[in-house]
RNA sequence: GCGUCACUAGCUCAACUGGUAGAGCAAUUGACUCUUAAUCAAUAGGUUCGGGGUUCGAGUCCCCGGUGACGCACCA
């Protein structure tokens, strides 16, 4: 304790020294609870009802600023967004009431007991009539009108951000209340809401590289899911038709302003539907969080009418660029990827250099929500093949203001297709992609029972938060994000 | 992983081509019984991210390291 105080600073040892005294005056500044009447949200909604009236309320909440008058003070006290201003009058709470109140810093928690009453400057304010510390602050908050900016220190101290930065922690209203949506809207359509393993003995279901981590006493290497896809179909094979899961994914890659390595995924499956119905589901969803059809994200005015474009993978890269890119081999990919100017540094498989030339030439541009349809079937090896076309299968790709926010297909359920096309990615991952992936005997024997044809979608709902609450990084919808250690 | 830029008081920011580190808020003391970015007067507060170097002299220039932001790569 005695070795703390040295690294205090001033306003440190200050505060320490204010609860100091007010345990010499017998107060003990950390309460065990308290029970406010109203929350400041509720005393504004309805002042009509207690202003001016002889009714005792009380409030609880942070001391955020002081404005001491010799025998007056105004104190103002948030307690979650609300910000109500308080009256401490010595004639009114007593000499003893007053002198503590005057030990209160500024981020302290208080308790406060009192009558509602108008300003002559017209701001609802409580006249105290008892004022008690539940909790003292021993750290001066951050300044108050500037508030905290530092990026670094906003992600390390959400909290400091929460506390100084009401936009703040708007955004994670909006983001609890759009998967509240979400799962509403699934629910009321009759799917039930599961959950699936985390750590995996075999993962699969998008391409990635996994977290590794080990189980003691089974002895064997687990990985964090990087999708929850193939557990969640097995439940369809097992008669659960409608299914869906809110899960944390977890990939081991690179961080930047649309990736996170932990991120939240809602996936569902519906038995008997297909990729259409499925696009139907989506903009149903997105009727629900977008009503007013319109938003505006990063200065672009983005249009949610119904219904969505529908973008073919192939045929839009033949509009864009003249370039039928379908039945080429790797080599004539990358030479038309050269004639097209498109930099393709590392990639060198034939589904990359695809999506690559798709990145650039189509996606950048979508800018009202649309769906990309039937994607290559070697860059697709859950996806069903599709009914008409040969090359592609039956999937598509949500895409809003240029952003991926989902994948959906129709189902793979043919398990001889599957073992297929697993056997191709373990081809590709001997040939050393790491993304490739891994075989799954287990889930394609439960194919081998029959899975009825299914529709599946992820959406992404850290991208989607981001969208609908124009945050142009993962980092500003993520209460925690992952950053390096300190020091 | 690579490149560019940033890091100064608790917070928000200054400090010209290298020349005594400053302001506002917050804090302390005093005045003030309807203030609200309260006001007035005074006081205190610094390992300029860390380490090394160049120089008579480094917040400023150079090197190494840390953390972050942005871009690139990875994430098909």
């Amino acid at each position: 304790m005695e070795q703390n105080n040295i690294d205090l600073n001033v306003l440190e040892k200050q505060m320490v020294e204010n609860l100091k005294k007010l345990r010499e005056m017998g107060i003990e500044p950390y309460k065990y609870s308290f029970s406010p009447t109203h929350s400041v949200r509720e005393l504004i909604e309805k002042k009509e009802e207690f202003v001016d009236k002889e009714i005792e309320i009380s409030i609880a909440g942070r001391m955020m600023s002081e404005r001491a008058h010799g025998k007056v003070m105004f104190i103002d006290v948030k307690d979650e967004i609300e910000k109500i201003q308080v009256y401490v009058k010595k004639d009114i709470v007593g000499e003893q009431k007053y002198l503590a109140a005057k030990l209160f810093d500024i981020g302290d928690i208080v308790g406060v007991k009192g009558k509602l009453f108008m300003t002559h400057s017209g701001e609802l304010t409580i006249a105290a009539t008892d004022i008690d510390i539940l909790s003292k602050a021993l750290k001066p908050l951050p300044e108050k009108f500037h508030g905290l900016k530092d990026v670094e220190v906003r992600y390390r101290k959400r909290y400091l951000d929460l506390i100084a930065n009401d936009e703040s922690k708007l955004v994670f209203r909006r983001r609890t209340e759009i998967i509240s949506s979400i799962r509403r809207f699934l629910s009321e359509r009759g799917y039930l809401e599961v959950e699936t393993p985390i750590l995996q003995p075999i993962y699969g279901g998008a391409f990635a590289q996994p977290f590794v981590t080990h189980h003691n006493t089974h002895d064997m290497e687990l990985y964090l899911r990087i999708a929850n896809e193939l557990y969640l179909k097995r439940l369809i094979v097992g008669g659960i038709n409608r299914v869906f899961e809110f899960a944390k994914d977890f990939r081991n890659e690179g961080i930047d302003r649309t990736h996170n390595p932990e991120f939240t995924q809602v996936e569902f499956y519906q038995a008997y539907a297909d990729y259409n119905d499925m696009m139907n589901i989506v903009e149903e969803i997105f009727d629900i969080l977008v009503p007013g059809k319109k938003i505006v994200y990063a200065d672009k005015e983005i249009d949610f009418t119904r219904p969505w474009k529908r973008v073919d993978f192939f045929k839009s890269i033949e509009e864009k660029t003249g370039f039928d890119v379908r039945n080429k081999n790797t080599d004539e990919l990358k030479d038309i990827a050269k004639r097209l100017n498109i930099d393709l540094d590392g990639k060198k498989t034939y589904g990359k250099i695809l999506d690559e030339i798709f990145s650039e030439k189509v996606q950048k541009d979508l800018i009202n929500p649309s769906f990309v349809i039937n994607h290559p079937l070697e860059i697709s090896p859950l996806a069903r093949k599709h009914r008409e076309i040969d090359g592609v299968v039956e999937r598509f790709e949500p895409i809003i203001a240029g952003m991926e926010v989902g994948n959906s297909f129709s189902e793979l359920n043919d398990p001889l297709d599957q073992r297929e096309r697993f056997m191709k990615q373990v081809e590709e991952r001997q040939q050393g992609d790491a993304e490739a992936f891994q075989m799954d005997e287990d889930f394609i024997d439960s194919l081998m029972y029959g899975m009825p044809p299914t529709g599946g979608v992820g959406l992404g709902i850290d991208r989607i938060v981001m969208l609908l609450t124009n945050q142009h990084t993962i980092r500003d919808v993520v209460l925690f994000p992952l950053l390096k250690k300190e020091k």
